[in-house]
DNA sequence: AAAAAAC
């Protein structure tokens, strides 16, 4: 098997990753650096959690290190879609190069241009950005594009759902032709192929499954979610992401709960502080300081409840979430498999609960189509949809840690090692007859598919890596006009 | 209809 030390890195480079404790280099790694330390283009098609960003990181590192950076020229540049992201790879890039002498700046918006400024100015060797905030600073001429050597581009596919491929586009053509080109995108839609095709130049294409998950070890639930009276909706609904979170007990020890707006993150995340949960919010209207902060904590467990917009969504490296609480279903249904794919990570077993309303019972079914799967429906929580919510508000529900274990501990010896069993073509659940949900089947069945019918080979639950959409590279695209 | 990202 291929360790590290036989990749021909920088010494110093193999001493930092030794340091950190590395020793086998995961697929992506292993397919994408050989190529990109003998200057070729990288095509790498891979999510977050394959290791993506050390495989740039570290040939770059690697190839920068004789050289040094002139005022105003970063030797190379590195972006990436969101500022969390950017900022998480400009840690990783300390990790490694902490041996060498590179300088980096990393080019954010939300934050001042004045320590940017400096850094540019100064000259850097790498540039780690978001496309909006590099572009301000060229335009106000701080900055020369002409020596990059090393372009990445990050998350390429979500460059794209985020409306940034023409800005990406325009830095592509400041930079010089002769650069080389680092390129990664969890799918390959024909937009980025077309970029691809234009930008890079004959590249090595490393296609690989996100690490050891998607779902396999994820347990999928949603709750049907009716309202008593329209005007008690949101304080129903709010009442029942806490009795939800409450029936996970203590296997719950940290969760991300997504929501489809901010005001909504807002508006959940205060209302679980008011009920003495331990929760912060996220999303793109706070300030980049406080963003990061809470990034922090929730990182180091001082914070347990993250309740984000789908800026969390992807991308985000949060090891060890015990769960995902999508308390909207997502409009759009990849986002579901990214957002549930911020648990199960790394090989542990995650549970993925979803509240759904009325309104989103057709976007639910996209979800299924999509990862041609029915999600177990939950049962009805008691004494939840009902008018005693109201009161609940109020009053019992306070106390989040009060144990309220008998529905749990059953539902727990379900869920609570799949890891161990996962692997199985698991089956013991027989081969149920479609239908109504609220059977008895305490909902947190594990995808127990039971829809062989629905074309050819269907995978079950998201599939052995990862879901079929994701899966398919662009020639199938091209040539598959979307079966169904 | 919404989120993200530039001021």
């Amino acid at each position: 098997m291929t360790k590290f030390s036989d990749l021909k890195l920088d010494p110093k480079v193999l001493k930092a990753v030794e340091d950190a404790g590395y020793e086998t280099p995961t697929p992506i790694q292993a397919g994408a650096i050989p190529p990109a330390l003998e200057g070729r283009d990288v095509l790498g098609i891979a999510q977050t959690g394959t290791g993506k960003t050390a495989s740039f990181t570290l040939p770059m590192i690697s190839l920068l290190k004789r050289g040094r950076a002139r005022a105003r020229m970063p030797r190379s540049l590195v972006l990436a879609p969101t500022r969390e992201l950017a900022a998480q790879v400009a840690e990783n890039f300390d990790t490694y190069a902490k041996h060498t002498k590179l300088t980096k700046a990393l080019l954010i918006g939300g934050v001042s241009f004045g320590e940017q400024d400096k850094l540019i100015d100064r000259g850097v060797d790498v540039l780690i950005a978001t496309p909006g905030r590099l572009l301000d600073h060229f335009e106000r001429g701080k900055l020369l594009l002409t020596g990059v050597q090393i372009m990445v581009v990050d998350e390429a596919d979500r460059m794209l759902d985020m409306g940034f491929i023409p800005d990406i586009e325009r830095i592509f053509q400041l930079t010089p032709f002769t650069r080389q080109t680092l390129f990664f995108s969890a799918t390959m839609a024909p937009e980025i192929e077309r970029i691809t095709n234009t930008f890079l130049s004959n590249p090595e294409k490393i296609e690989v499954a996100r690490a050891a998950t998607t779902g396999e070890n994820i347990t999928q639930g949603v709750l049907m979610f009716k309202p008593s009276r329209r005007d008690r909706a949101a304080t129903e609904k709010r009442d029942m992401l806490r009795r939800l979170i409450e029936r996970e007990g203590e296997a719950c020890t940290n969760a991300i709960i997504f929501c489809n707006r901010k005001v909504d993150v807002d508006v959940v995340a205060k209302s679980l502080k008011k009920h003495g949960y331990n929760a912060e919010p996220i999303h793109g209207d706070l300030d980049q300081s406080q963003r990061m902060r809470t990034l922090a904590g929730f990182r180091d467990g001082s914070i347990k409840f993250l309740i984000a917009s789908d800026v969390a969504a992807r991308g985000l490296d949060i090891p060890a979430v015990s769960h995902v609480f999508n308390y909207d279903v997502p409009s759009h249904a990849e986002d579901y498999v990214h957002r549930i794919g911020r648990t199960g990570r790394a090989g542990r077993s995650g549970v993925a609960l979803m509240i759904c309303a009325p309104v989103d019972e057709k976007n639910l079914a996209d979800i299924e189509r999509l990862v041609q799967n029915q999600i177990p429906r939950l049962d009805a929580l008691e004494g939840t949809a009902t008018p005693a919510a109201e009161e609940a508000e109020e009053t019992a529900e306070s106390k989040p840690s009060r144990s309220r274990s008998r529905s749990r501990s059953r539902s727990r010896s379900n869920s609570e090692e799949p890891a161990a069993e996962a692997p199985e073509p698991q089956e013991a659940e027989a081969p149920r007859s479609e239908e109504k949900s609220s059977s008895r089947r305490s909902g947190r069945g594990r995808r127990d598919g039971g829809d062989r019918d629905r074309g050819g080979n269907t995978p079950t639950g998201l599939g052995d890596h990862l879901p079929d959409f994701i899966a398919r590279s662009f020639d199938d695209r091209q040539e598959t006009p979307e079966a169904g």
